[in-house]
DNA sequence: TAACAATATATCGCACACGATATTATTTTT
DNA sequence: AAAAATAATATCGTGTGCGATATATTGTTA
């Protein structure tokens, strides 16, 4: 038995784990916009800025757009963004709020706040950890992205 | 625009971006043991203790046995491990490694400590800081696992 | 300017995750 | 002990992620 290979020692697994412990513990709110968490992150890069091509979409979440394009295609089905052409480079699509996607900034904004911090209650992390766990999380994503 | 809507400030997309990067860097050793990094994470779980129901290995995971079950259907095609029906309890599935599951632990030990400190090497982060993080990450894990 | 390379997006196939439901075996209750 | 509840696993459908490839448009180069 090596002791590297031992899944307690794996900041690994402890990354996967906790990534989808915390997007599942926003599935009740998320459900109540009617969206999926990979939606939701979409959502808020629009909400910051309204508008962007496919790639810039991707970039910001780190994501290929052989993930993002049929994430877009299922949330322009449900209403919440529209693409459209774009004018200087035929190439791109630009990706733009409905009224139903600007509507959602709202009813996240009452929902998810509260509904994050009820779950979350019980965690002795104090506002130092979660600052520290930014930082750390933050080193490790810019060492590995391209 | 709601600050505590913004992507730069949540420590779930971060975990999200952070799991993500951390799971592809592991693929480059992966493929080359033949295998994907959930099935990695079975592989540790029976190298640590051969010969579980299904069921230990999902709550060791923190994944369901509709995750599960799949997975390991693929894993006995490919000859990683083999699953008999359990002898006190007939509803329960053994799981036990093959001898071609066996022999992967030391591939693995040669490929992927290295294969990770490669890509991790520019990392700032220190021993200090991995053990802060793993503490900061166990926190979370048990306040939202069931 | 015609050929070629690069860019932006899309399509395809496969392997997860996970909610919902089904199936089979065991345990508990009546 | 027969019926009901529980437990262990499996099946099904949908939505990601991602490697590989295709398509359309733009930029570059011989």
């Amino acid at each position: 038995m090596h002791a590297e290979l031992q899944i307690d020692n794996q900041i690994c697994f402890r990354l996967y784990s906790a990534a989808r412990l915390v997007t599942q513990s926003y599935t009740p709110m998320l459900n109540a916009l009617g969206i999926t968490y990979p939606q939701y992150l979409v959502l808020m890069v629009l909400w910051e800025k309204d508008c962007q091509p496919v790639n810039d979409i991707a970039h910001r979440l780190l994501l290929e757009t052989n993930t993002v394009t049929p994430l877009l295609q299922r949330m322009e089905k449900q209403g919440t963004i529209k693409r459209k052409k774009g004018e200087q480079d035929k190439r791109q699509h630009i990706v733009s709020l409905t009224e139903k996607g600007k509507a959602l900034e709202q009813k996240a904004y009452e929902l998810i706040p509260t509904g994050m911090g009820e779950q979350m209650a019980a965690c002795p992390l104090k506002l130092k950890d979660y600052q520290n766990l930014a930082r750390e999380l933050d080193s490790i994503i810019n060492t590995l992205k391209k």
